[in-house]
DNA sequence: CAAACTATTCAGC
DNA sequence: GCTGAATAGTTTG
């Protein structure tokens, strides 16, 4: 694992809960604006993808970016976050 | 060290 | 909405 990596899951786990973020965003977050595809790269070759939210990663826009298992896996979760911070917020 | 690859992004149509 | 071009870092040879 390198900074860089480093750099960009530590901003991965920075997202709020239930909310996504653009990968330029990360990019910015991490000092190389310029950088945002090899976010991509590094989320992709994370090593821990069960503590780094990748799935919160999205492209610009809030659309569906990529997603180690699949696209539909990403979606899943997101749909389930947005679920759960919703439940959490009404306290229901 | 250089080339290829990549879960992207922006501008133009 | 799709296509083409640009850009930065990792990985592989």
């Amino acid at each position: 694992m390198n900074a860089f990596s480093k750099k960009v899951y530590s901003a991965a786990l920075k997202i709020p809960f239930g909310e996504v973020r653009s990968y330029k965003w990360v990019a910015e977050k991490i000092g190389r604006p310029k950088a945002f595809r090899a976010v991509g790269q590094a989320l992709k070759n994370n090593p821990y993808p069960l503590i780094i939210p990748c799935h919160r990663v999205v492209n610009s826009g809030g659309s569906l970016g990529g997603y180690s298992r699949g696209k539909k896996t990403k979606k899943m979760l997101l749909d389930l976050e947005r679920y759960l911070k919703q439940c959490i917020e009404n306290k229901k």
